[in-house]
DNA sequence: TATTGTTATACTCTATAACTATA
DNA sequence: TATAGTTATAGAGTATAACAATA
């Protein structure tokens, strides 16, 4: 192999690769604590953020993409639409189907959610000198397309 | 604010922290899905990484440190001790505590299973060109630094 | 006959309340 | 009297199995 990257056999790729896996992992968990609605789990989240995507999707499509079964789907969805996050609307083509899609109050929620936590990370990013967080921002479009990958 | 950084009133440094945190989640996510053993609960397995990291602790510390109550502890213990991945002990100060360590069965398969993840993130990285690789392992330590502090 | 979604039911994980043993 | 841990019980969240409606 001449030009992929990473290459485990090299120590500090290796050792790139490791703290990236660590660091990624425990932001993550810390971030996933700053949450706007305490009530909401974490599966019905999901699904919010996925509709916000993905515009809208039927139920059985959801519980694919969350890795969820349906009966579990038809239950999160009902809840979701009790609480005035989701709109349930029968499929054009198909009267077995149903389209599932946010209501405005879920946007606002979700942005609300986004800011929250850019507040914190960025909060956390103030212990850092201004050549560190050079370095996170020249990584910053480089891990997004990472995490857009395969 | 002479030198802190980001400065959220920056566009660069609004965008640059929106990236983090969206990646960063989102790659987390998937990361979090590389697990080596189907059969441990997140909390279980959180708490052989407690262990790797502190070498021993009560039940109470424990408890504390995963954000659980004592009598759901007690029941994830005794699981993990079970399914051999601890070792409990006398506390030898206080005989109405216990020591609980992780065995040397949780040990390879944390190890196992940080292999498994490493190799996963390194082959997400794959699609990345040698430039975009350069950066990230630029910012690797500094992830790690932000990841450990507050 | 296959597929989408739902209902009925059971299991897992965690919580609260009450209890035992030790400090 | 306070603290560490356990037992008993209840509430989320998810799964499987059986069913209804539609393709």
């Amino acid at each position: 192999m001449l030009t992929n990257m990473p290459d485990l056999s090299h120590g500090d790729d290796v050792a790139a690769v490791n703290a990236l896996r660590s660091a990624i992992m425990r932001i993550g968990r810390r971030l996933k604590h700053q949450r706007v609605d305490e009530s909401l789990s974490p599966t019905e989240m999901s699904v919010l953020g996925t509709l916000a995507r993905c515009g809208s999707a039927t139920p059985g499509e959801l519980a694919r993409k969350e890795h969820v079964q349906p009966p579990s789907m038809t239950r999160i969805v009902a809840l979701l639409e009790a609480k005035g996050l989701v709109r349930l609307e029968p499929h054009p083509e198909d009267r077995r189907q149903k389209v599932v899609s946010q209501t405005e109050t879920a946007e606002a929620m979700l942005e609300e959610s986004r800011r929250k936590r850019n507040a914190w990370l960025a909060q956390l990013a103030e212990g850092l000198d201004e050549a560190e967080w050079e370095k996170l921002r020249a990584a910053a479009p480089v891990l997004e397309k990472l995490a857009h990958l395969q």
